[in-house]
Formats: structure tokens, C-alpha cells, sequence
RNA sequence: GCUGGCGUAGCUCAAUCGGUAGAGCAGCGGUUUUGUAAACCGCAGGUCGGAGGUUCAAUUCCUCUCGCCAGCUCCA
């Protein structure tokens, strides 16, 4: 009998017998193989777990713990979804469903959406499925035979989709009892592996994506190999819905958005305005030590400005309509380059000028359809932190390098330390030459080199005009989130005619930067907001000390201890309310403020307060500057300082 | 924008299978003078998201509209 060489990852090889599965070659390898391991990794590719092994090989075993092994465990799961709601309802029919990041979903052609009932039935269904322990199999077609085969089972959307593949290659299609689904695998090798298995909702979602497609039926699900990890997402959800910055907006009475006002815009109120206000004011304070200058801009401009800046035609669906102002249109500014670039373009600039960094918290209305508003993350108006750097060509890796410090710098600052970098290349629908983009791209690659990141490329995820870097940040919940992004820009220089001086006395056009460190304030608000689950560390917290006298004896000592904290430039509250203490103290914990000082006879005499933690802690009692100290060692090192280079 | 769900007091939520709504918290008045997560009593508070229709009668049924939520799509 012919033999191969097989092996596992770094072991010597033995010869086996060709064609023997990826089992049973294991068991030779390793001895048996135990449930957790449900497929295999053969030379980099993956397989089932009963795949005939044809040539050399070398072996890595796949289970729930790989990223691979997840996917082929929550595929699996959304074919038995699938399989039970072909029981359940015949005249569904399939249409594509994959493995998600979180679990999976599956997508159904149905004559009605599903209901909460139907979803209880599908449930129920699977878990019998699980329980019948179908064992999977994979066979494969030849394209025409894999059209008839899906066509005689009246599963048109899979013909479809068969259709679109490329000619001469196998269709392959996995069978559980009677169900059987075009896919490409690898699978589990029976139902009865998935050990913990939730529907979690169902939703409209078109065909293909596109909105002029039929709506087709969505049900959600997940599983895990146990139920205790099934549990502990369950908890991270309920987790995510207690953080949602809607809801603690509106129970810390920081921010609202209401009907009268109109959708996406937000009313920022007193305690949501100082936070945002302390983040702008340290926004601000970095930006000038580190060499930027702040400019503002107006709200509106001529509409002949848009058309230069090419947003008339690149961007208009997202614009609101121009108004007409005497004999003119004006329009309401959906960004703030053009007029940084008015600036700049209001002297004549030397190449001795270069960089130049105007930096402006820039308001700017969008508009947004209104089925994708969401709090303070997607909104209607917002505040950039935006900047735009001009500078020479051969300027512009430096200048990244700078800005990709200051990301991760300001970012550091508010407690976000986990990033993920994005390198975007050029799309198919593109300005300027390939060798600037070349150039470019190059430049910002070599910056993410150079400063050490690690990072994955989007190829033709960039914007039109040129190359971006987008940064996304892990939130305590372990979400990522895109705040910040550099735009290198070759296409608005050349609109604007933006020119400097060289040394050699002629004319050269710079290179524009956009760039963005948080983003939005709303969203990096609410992205702060959900982080820290409304507890703000002192520095951010709109009240950091609240005093609460016993009784109301204890006022005028009371009224001392706030004077005293608010000359150290304290945010202080003090309640006066005839209350009990544990009243207060209840409400000082639901309205999360830091740190609580009770005040009664002991402390008044001693000249002393009793400070108490959010979290319950008491730290005894202590002179009013030790509180003063605390406050402020709470402050990160760049706060504190009033500036931090980050270079 | 599309599909589905939902709009009742400042907030969280009941109720009415068509006969104009109720609780807790918050607010206001009073009693209490309080030691680390809710003292007690009382009062007030709603054109039941908005407009139209059906009906003797609509918060309830129908139509339209505005908004919210989930998802699609898009994005800071």
C-alpha cells in the first residue's frame, strides 16, 4: 500500500498508510482523540476531522480555543439552526449563513418574519438535533450536478449562489440527516459536539446586502462548548445593556437628545458639558505643547467652497441642503478642511514654514439616515477633534510618526492602552497618481514600522483622495472601537492650488494630513461613558466630592469643608437636604461621584472629614488636604502637568 | 431609507378584550435631627407621541405622521 508522511507540528513524521483520515492518522500520532478536538489543520488547511489525508502532512489539531476551531464550531451551529428550521418550516428556504464574531446567524427566504414564538420552536428543534448526535458528512459535485441536486430540493437562492462560482471546481455540500447545505467546511463531525446552544434574535436583512434586493428572515444565535461559557456570554450581554450610554446619560443626567430638538442632535447638560469640557480642555493643552496651532472656523460657507473641496460631488448625500443667503447658496459645513485650508492658503508659505499643524475642535453636521442614528455614536451633528497638517513630502513620514505617537499618548490618557492599527491602500475609485499613492502608502507603512505597531492591512479600504491609518481601541468589555484616523491627502492641494516656496525658489505643492485622535467628542464620550460604566476616575468626574452632613447642625462645618476644597480647586457638592445619611449616601453611589465626606460632631471638632469611596471603601478619616492629595494623584501624569510631549 | 417591534406622569413600569387611567421613585408641604446604600405622613402631577377616521363613546380599532429600539446598509 502506498504510504505518506505525516506529522504533527514540530514532531517527527511517520509513515501512514494514503488516504487514512485525519482521525484516525491523529490517533496514531497522539492516541486518542479527545472531544475537544474537532477538526484539523493539514498543511495550513483546514479539514474535517474525517478527511482523507492524500499526501504529506503535517497536523494541527483545531478546537474551540482556535479562532479557526470557533468559526467550524459556530458554522456547525448555524446548520443545525438551519436544519431545525427546515423542520419546523418547510417552505423557508436557505440562503447563506456564516459563523460571526460573537456566534452566527442564517439568513431564511420566509413568506412573514419570525416570531418570538417560531424562535422558541426553532430552539427547541435544535437542541433535538444535538441530541440525535447527527453525524456530518461532506460529499462533493460538479458544478452542474451541485445546480440540479439544489434545484430538485427547491433551494433556488443556493442555486443562485452556485451559479456565481467559478467553472471546474468541485461544489461541496455537508449532509446531517435529511438536511443537507451547500458549504465549503469543514465541519463537526456530528450535532451532539455543540454543548451549549442560544437563538438570540431575528431581524430583516436583504438579500446579498442591497436594499433593492428581497428582505429575507435573520435569525441570530451562539454556542460554546459548555454551558458555563454560554452563561458567562449571557452575563456579558446584561453586562453591555447596563453600560449603555443612553441609559447612564440619562440616569447621571449628562447629555439628552429629544423630539422637539430632532434626532442626532445633543443637548449636552450641566455635568455631561463639564466632563466634555475637561476632555477638550486637555485636548487643547496637548495640542499646543506639541506644536500645533488652534484656529476656529464658521459653521457655514458659500457652497463654492464645497464645490472645490469636491464635497459637492463626492459627498452630497451625507450634506444637508444649501441655503440661499441674498444672491448666494450657502452650505452647512459637513467638515473642517476646506476652511484649514483657506487658511493656510491666506499667505504665501516658505518651505522653512512646513509643517504646519492647525488643529480645531470643529463642529459639523451631517446628515444621516435616520434608521442609523444611535445616542452619542452615530449622530447628526458632532465635534471633530480634527486637525490637518501641511507639509513637504519628505516631511511626511515624520509627521505620522508624530501623530501616531500622539494617538496612542492621548488615548493612554484616558485609559486605553490595547490598539489595533489599520493600514488602508488605495481603492478602486482613486485620485492622484500611482506614484503618489505609492509613496504615500509607503510612508505610512514605514511609520507603523518604525514606531514598532503591528498592524493589518485593508487593501482599497482608503479614501479617494489618498492612504489612512485608522486606529481602533479596546473598551473594557474587550469591544473595539474606531476613534482616530490619519488621512494622507494629495487631492485637495492640488483643488486648492496649494503651493509653498522651496529652496529652490519655485513652487512646490504640500502634502495635507488629516487626522483625527478621538475621533468625535460625542462618541468618544460615549465610548468613555460605557467604558468606565459611568464611574469617570476623578480627574473626568463632573462632582469629585460630595459632602454630607449628619444633621443639620453640621452645615456650617460642612460649608467650611466645601469652601476649603473648592479653594484647591475641588468640584464639590454639598447636601444640604434633611435626609438621612444613608439616604445620601445611596444617592452619591447611584449618581457615581468618588469620593463622599461625612461630616457630623466627631469630624467638626477635630477640623477633620470622613471619606468614604464609591466602592464602598472607607478610608477613615483625614485632614481636608489628604483628601485634596488623593484627588490629585488620581490624575494621569499628562493631565496633571497641563502638557506631555508626545514625541 | 428598508424590515420587525414599541411610544401611558420628570423616571421605571401597570391597567382598560371601546365606557377619558394607577403604583414606586423624583417633586412640593409637614413631622423627624438623623453616623456610611431607601425615616414617616400628606399633596400635587397625565388632552395615554401627534393628526385624521370609524363609533353614542377611542388611550384601546383603522389610516397617516413623528420619534425610539433591534437588524440591514453606511460611518466619526
Amino acid at each position: 500500500m502506498e504510504s505518506i508522511q505525516v506529522s504533527l507540528q514540530g514532531e517527527s513524521s511517520q509513515a501512514l498508510p494514503k488516504g487514512i483520515t485525519a482521525k484516525a492518522a491523529l490517533e496514531k500520532l497522539k492516541g486518542a482523540v479527545p472531544p475537544e478536538v474537532f477538526a484539523v489543520k493539514a498543511n495550513g488547511v483546514e479539514i474535517d476531522l474525517l478527511a482523507p489525508l492524500e499526501i504529506d502532512a503535517t497536523l494541527q489539531p483545531l478546537g474551540f480555543d482556535s479562532p479557526e476551531g470557533k468559526e467550524i464550531y459556530r458554522h456547525s451551529s448555524t446548520h443545525i439552526m438551519a436544519q431545525a428550521v427546515k423542520e419546523c418550516f418547510p417552505s423557508a428556504q436557505l440562503t447563506i449563513g456564516p459563523a460571526i464574531e460573537e456566534g452566527f446567524f442564517y439568513d431564511f427566504a420566509f413568506e412573514r418574519p419570525f416570531t418570538p414564538d417560531d424562535l422558541e420552536k426553532i430552539e427547541a428543534r435544535a437542541f433535538e438535533i444535538i441530541n440525535r448526535n447527527l453525524s456530518v458528512s461532506r460529499r462533493e459535485f460538479s458544478k452542474a450536478e451541485a445546480i440540479e441536486f439544489f434545484k430538485n430540493r427547491g433551494e433556488f437562492y443556493k442555486v443562485e449562489l452556485i451559479q456565481g462560482f467559478p467553472d471546474g471546481e468541485p461544489v461541496s455540500a455537508y449532509t446531517q440527516g435529511d438536511f443537507v447545505d451547500l458549504c465549503r467546511g469543514p465541519h463537526l463531525p456530528a450535532t451532539g459536539y455543540v454543548k451549549a446552544f442560544k437563538l438570540l434574535n431575528s431581524a430583516g436583512a436583504y438579500w446579498r446586502g442591497d436594499e433593492r434586493n428581497p428582505m429575507l428572515q435573520r435569525l441570530y444565535g451562539t454556542s460554546f462548548p459548555s454551558k458555563e461559557a454560554l452563561q458567562a456570554y449571557l452575563d456579558n450581554l446584561e453586562e453591555i445593556k447596563r453600560r449603555d450610554h443612553r441609559k447612564l446619560g440619562k440616569d447621571l443626567d449628562l447629555f439628552s437628545i429629544q423630539d422637539e430638538t430632532g434626532p442626532g442632535l445633543i443637548l449636552w447638560h450641566p455635568k455631561g458639558a463639564q466632563i466634555r469640557l475637561l476632555i477638550e480642555n486637555f485636548w487643547r493643552e496637548q495640542h499646543l505643547a506639541n506644536q500645533y496651532e488652534l484656529v476656529y472656523s464658521p459653521h457655514v460657507a458659500r457652497l463654492d467652497l464645497w464645490k472645490t473641496s469636491g464635497h459637492v460631488d463626492f459627498y452630497k448625500e451625507n450634506m444637508y441642503a444649501p441655503m440661499p443667503v441674498e444672491s448666494s447658496e450657502y452650505q452647512l459645513k459637513p467638515m473642517n478642511c476646506p476652511f484649514h485650508i483657506m487658511v493656510y492658503k491666506s499667505h504665501l508659505r516658505s518651505y522653512r514654514d512646513l509643517p504646519i499643524r492647525y488643529g480645531e475642535l470643529g463642529t459639523v453636521y451631517r446628515y444621516e439616515r435616520s434608521g442609523v442614528l444611535h445616542g452619542l455614536m452615530r449622530v447628526r451633528g458632532f465635534t471633530q477633534d480634527d486637525a490637518h497638517l501641511f507639509c513637504r513630502p519628505d516631511q511626511l513620514g515624520e509627521e505620522v510618526q508624530k501623530v501616531l505617537k500622539f494617538i496612542t499618548g492621548m488615548l493612554g490618557t484616558f485609559g486605553f492602552t490595547e490598539f489595533k492599527m489599520f493600514l488602508s491602500t488605495r481603492p478602486e475609485k482613486a485620485v492622484g497618481t500611482i506614484d503618489q499613492w505609492d509613496q504615500a502608502t509607503l510612508a505610512l507603512e514605514t511609520a507603523l514600522k518604525s514606531g514598532g505597531y503591528t498592524y493589518q492591512e485593508d487593501p482599497g479600504e482608503g479614501v479617494f483622495y489618498g492612504p489612512k491609518i485608522d486606529v481602533k481601541i479596546q473598551d473594557a468589555l474587550g469591544r473595539s472601537w474606531q476613534c482616530s484616523t490619519v488621512q494622507v491627502d494629495f487631492n485637495n492641494p492640488e483643488r486648492f492650488g496649494l503651493t509653498y516656496v522651496g529652496d529652490d525658489g519655485k513652487t512646490h505643492q504640500p502634502i495635507m494630513i488629516h487626522r483625527a485622535l478621538l475621533g468625535s467628542i460625542e462618541r468618544f464620550f460615549g465610548i468613555l461613558l460605557e467604558h468606565f460604566g459611568g464611574a469617570f476616575p476623578a480627574w473626568l468626574a463632573p462632582v469629585q466630592v460630595t459632602i454630607l452632613p449628619i444633621s443639620e447642625k453640621h452645615q456650617g462645618y460642612a460649608q467650611e469643608v466645601e469652601k476649603s476644597l473648592r479653594q484647591e480647586g475641588c468640584r464639590v457638592a454639598l447636601d444640604l437636604r434633611n435626609e438621612k445619611i444613608g439616604l445620601k449616601i445611596r444617592e452619591a453611589e447611584k449618581a457615581k461621584i468618588p469620593f463622599m465626606i461625612v461630616v457630623g460632631d466627631r469630624e467638626a471638632e477635630a477640623k477633620m472629614v470622613a471619606v468614604r469611596q464609591r466602592n464602598g471603601k472607607n478610608l477613615g478619616t483625614m485632614p481636608i488636604i489628604d483628601l485634596v492629595t488623593l484627588i490629585r494623584e488620581d490624575m494621569p501624569e499628562a493631565v496633571r502637568k497641563g502638557s506631555l510631549l508626545f514625541e
